[in-house]
DNA sequence: CTAGGAATATAACATATGTGAGTGCGGCCG
DNA sequence: CGGCCGCACTCACATATGTTATATTCCTAG
């Protein structure tokens, strides 16, 4: 099977065969990482990047009470750390969700492509600018939103993301996360994101029932939610 | 007086004189622009990006409601959208709080920066990553800390980074930010701001009257704001 | 097939934060 | 110089969300 960064890189900009097959030989190895698992450590400097395959992780901080913050949900063709090239040392963690295959690519690597390959450099890049847009959208959400638009929001974004690496089946998507993980995410107590949930159900916009959640209305959760997929540049333009 | 871009870059590694001059011979123009006034808005599609040369600006998108959140703040020596050049539709607005003094880059140099300065754009490439670092910070702070510690912490970054090009004098920085603007920063309302500003004032940690904000007890404000300038990536490495 | 643990669901109550309204101060424009 | 406007500040009150506790359902290990 094809893998999903090209699969996902593709739908914003073509690539060379030249350029994925440096994406390709870019891999060193080949980790499993099992659910509940770090990915990796705060505090870590890695000397390579990890490419999520097939899974599901999170970028998550612990602050002083114990509690936790997840600010980034990482599905197949997620390059999870790519940014610990420049960055050098980890300001957060990454937690496997469920059984991670994960693709590393040395930085020495990475390094090459850069000087070798701008364009593919550019889409490395273009990668983790989208990260960036997708914090910036959760901070609003976070901030300016009620709290089932923000959930109905999450729940759009993960589905066009899903969608735009062949993971979903029909209107189905396979979410394998805790009412738990989901509150760490949007920043509420489980009991809160209990009750909004029951309210998007109620609502007939969505059906959740163990690790499959079904969009039963999207236009209404779009229109809940106020979302508006630009910030995922899911368009092919010439970068 | 240097261009507080390669300030703050040297920062983080150093940069050879070919690479200053690169960076300094891709500005296209000076723009100014009075308070108040958009620099990009939201849906724009700009074929160059604004480097903040002087002044206070910040990234905000507008929700159904009307509310507003500020999903950054930018300082002088900010490239307050570079990564127009890659996501090509702004998926935000950026705003000017004070009159700002804007340098110009057109994509088209940054493309050719791309193709013939690969460390150059390794230092452009991290400067793009420092914004997700600082969003990932925010973002934790809003979903997991108190409203105290959040504004502690949103204070003493906002120092570090004006020290770090240079804009501070003593304990002292120039902050001219309204209490509203303050609170569409931390998602709260302005009543609840001056009820948080009082209390880090009340515990002696800052005193803040028109623009000056001064730092009384770094530690206590460091300590509070559970503050690690570790996402700042202010070190000098090999990047 | 059962027992135990994890995850979901629900309730009663506490509290942080927002809302709306109003005061007072200072700076700027006419 | 005077009046107005924006901003900081305060209060009383409403409400969204957290907390603690318990019941219920669902998996999975054995």
């Amino acid at each position: 099977m094809t893998n999903p960064l090209i699969l996902k890189l593709e739908q914003r900009d073509s690539l060379s065969d030249a350029e994925k097959r440096a994406l390709e030989n870019a891999i060193a190895r080949i980790r499993i990482v099992e659910a509940d698992e770090d990915i990796v450590r705060e505090g870590d400097r890695p000397n390579e990047s990890c490419l999520l395959l097939d899974g599901f992780a999170a970028r998550y901080k612990i602050v002083s009470n114990g509690r936790r913050q997840i600010s980034a949900l990482q599905i197949a063709g997620d390059f999870i750390d790519l940014h610990s090239f420049l960055l050098k040392t980890m300001d957060h963690g990454v937690l496997a969700l469920t059984t991670c295959r994960i693709a590393t690519v040395p930085h020495a690597t990475l390094e090459k492509i850069t000087a070798e390959f701008p364009h593919l450099t550019r889409m490395l890049w273009l990668d983790t600018l989208i990260d960036g847009a997708i914090h910036r959208e959760w901070l609003t959400a976070m901030g300016r939103l009620s709290v089932t638009a923000h959930m109905a929001q999450l729940i759009c974004e993960l589905f066009l993301r899903l969608k735009a690496v062949g993971r979903i089946e029909g209107d189905t998507i396979y979410l394998p996360i805790t009412q738990a993980e989901l509150g760490d995410t949007l920043g509420l107590s489980t009991v809160h994101v209990n009750r909004v949930l029951q309210e998007l159900r109620k609502e007939g916009m969505i059906r959740f029932q163990g690790d499959a959640l079904t969009i039963l209305d999207w236009e209404r959760l779009k229109s809940v939610g106020e979302f508006n997929h630009t910030y995922l540049s899911l368009q092919n333009e010439d970068r």
